[in-house]
RNA sequence: GGAGAGAUGGCCGAGUAGGUCGAAGGCGCUCGCCUGCUAAGCGAGUAUACUGGGUAAACCGGUAUCGAGGGUUCGAAUCCCUCUCUCUCCGCCA
């Protein structure tokens, strides 16, 4: 959410700002809304401001009855604050609609561009592996091997669902321990177990709704939601907190499976596990100081391709533009993993710095000495790594001629010494 | 699922026959004083949001907020209703 002040202010700027993103903006409705708002703050703030005046000087009469033709006359105050507060509060409703569905202000070093071909690549790792054959897909290698069960998994649920067996389960498994005990032991996050269905208020604070809901499962009965990411629960940790300034930066990493809809994804991606209702992941969220979250996102950055750099996969790092920036993102970077079996990179981490957008939305602040005012922290966050992916690109980039899998050294340990799958 | 208790400022905790309560007191914190150091002591200060004024930081004014929402009243932390959450006991259960 942005600040109502700010766009008062600067409503043209943000226009034109919005408008890279390719998005159709009209916030002249904002400003009407906003005028006639503190138009009608002010007149009932006028008469509140009297009938406390004239309630305090009846309070101080011994003989309430020489009060009777004031309590009269406050008896009509207080019905037009009545009234004059429930125009206010359908105005500040429309107001919030306007503020809820405002994108974030691309930040000035994002690349400006008209879609996604115009994402600027920042730089590449490792070998692309050179095959002596023609290289299989992930699905074709996970059936082969038995390890991934795809028509089991639709029986189970439906399509985008999928049964990982013996090896698989352990390798997805094996992968969730290796992430996880690399940014605890060596990057310093704080490791946290969140619930994986949240309130309408957390889906709220992160950018998910009001805007998104049809993309969300939810929970019949209560006004629950299965979590798209864990973004949501873990930066809705500090919902409505002053956090203290000399303990941040707070990084914190959780595991957590996350539930998509994926609505408008129809056909795409329909075979394997590139996308699906529910896949795990390992995701990354900082909260930091606003002069330093820029910083911070080149390292959040580093720590996801740390996981790749271990497991030995080649990868490429992209600068998102304009027009395929999220919703609450003011800078993301994309982590793509080369994936041999469809001979081009996919995306396997986004790393998002959203300013104080989800801070503004979810009351996040910190005080920077005891004395000081509270200032929105800035949130960022990524995912280190995306496992289901992550699972692809090994099945991928380490198949063998015979169409065993070796087994990633770094990973080894976590696969009871398995060198290979076969 | 059944029965009961509760929700007040950063924390603890007063305040329920409605008015001078944004809220006693304590702790914590900040600044100053004092003490050879530390501890103790003394004094002052210490919520947030919106909004008007001020070029603006400072500052000054207004309004709101005692779990949330609604109601009664000239006036509600205090009375009434609904909801949420927490705790205790019983039942059930991984």
């Amino acid at each position: 959410m942005l600040d109502a002040k700010f766009l008062r202010e600067n409503l043209e700027e943000v226009e034109s700002s919005l408008r890279t993103r390719g998005e159709a903006v009209n916030l002249a409705g904002f400003r009407e809304c906003d005028t006639r708002r503190r138009g009608l703050l002010q007149e009932s703030e006028t008469l509140k401001a009297l009938r406390n005046k004239v309630s305090e000087e009846i309070s101080r009469l011994k003989d309430k009855s020489q009060a009777k033709d004031r309590m009269a006359e406050m008896r009509e105050v207080s019905q037009r604050i009545k009234c004059l507060d429930e125009q206010l509060r359908d105005i500040e409703g429309e107001l919030q609609g306007y503020l809820l569905t405002v994108p974030n202000i691309p930040h000035a070093t994002t690349p400006v561009g008209a879609s996604e071909a115009d994402n600027v690549e920042v730089r590449k790792w490792g070998t692309v592996p050179d095959f002596s054959f023609a290289p299989k897909s992930h699905w074709e290698i996970g059936e082969a091997l038995d390890i991934l069960d795809f028509e089991r998994g639709a029986r189970l649920t439906g399509a985008r669902f999928t049964l990982y067996k013996g090896a698989g389960a352990r390798l997805e498994r094996a992968l969730i321990n290796f992430m996880l005990d690399l940014h605890t032991g060596r990057h310093n996050y704080v490791e946290m177990l969140p619930p994986f269905m949240v309130n309408r208020e957390s889906m709220t604070g992160t950018g998910q709704l009001p805007k998104f809901e049809e993309d969300l499962f939810r929970l019949d009965g209560v006004d629950y939601f299965l979590i798209p990411t864990a973004e949501v629960p873990v930066t809705n940790i500090h919902r409505g907190e002053i956090l203290k300034g000399s303990d941040l930066p707070l990084r914190y990493t959780a595991y957590t499976p996350c539930f998509r809809k994926e609505a408008g994804s129809y056909g795409k991606d329909t075979r394997g596990l590139i996308r699906q209702h529910q896949f795990n992941k390992v995701e990354l969220v900082k909260f930091t100081h606003p002069d330093r979250s820029y910083q911070e996102l080149e390292l959040l950055l580093s720590d996801a391709e740390q996981v790749l750099r271990l497991l030995d996969i080649p990868y490429r790092v992209m600068a998102l533009c304009t027009a395929d920036l999220g919703f609450s993102a003011a800078k993301t970077y994309d982590i793509e993993v080369w994936l041999p079996g469809q001979n081009t990179y996919r995306e396997i981490s986004s790393c998002s710095n959203f300013e104080d957008f989800q801070a503004r939305r979810a009351s996040i602040r910190f005080r920077e000495s005891d004395k000081a005012k509270p200032e929105f922290v800035h949130t960022l966050n990524g995912s280190g790594l995306a496992v289901g992916r992550t699972v692809v690109a090994i099945l991928e980039n380490f198949q063998q001629a015979d169409g065993t899998v070796l087994v990633p050294e770094a990973l080894r340990p976590y696969m009871g010494g398995m060198e290979r799958i076969c």
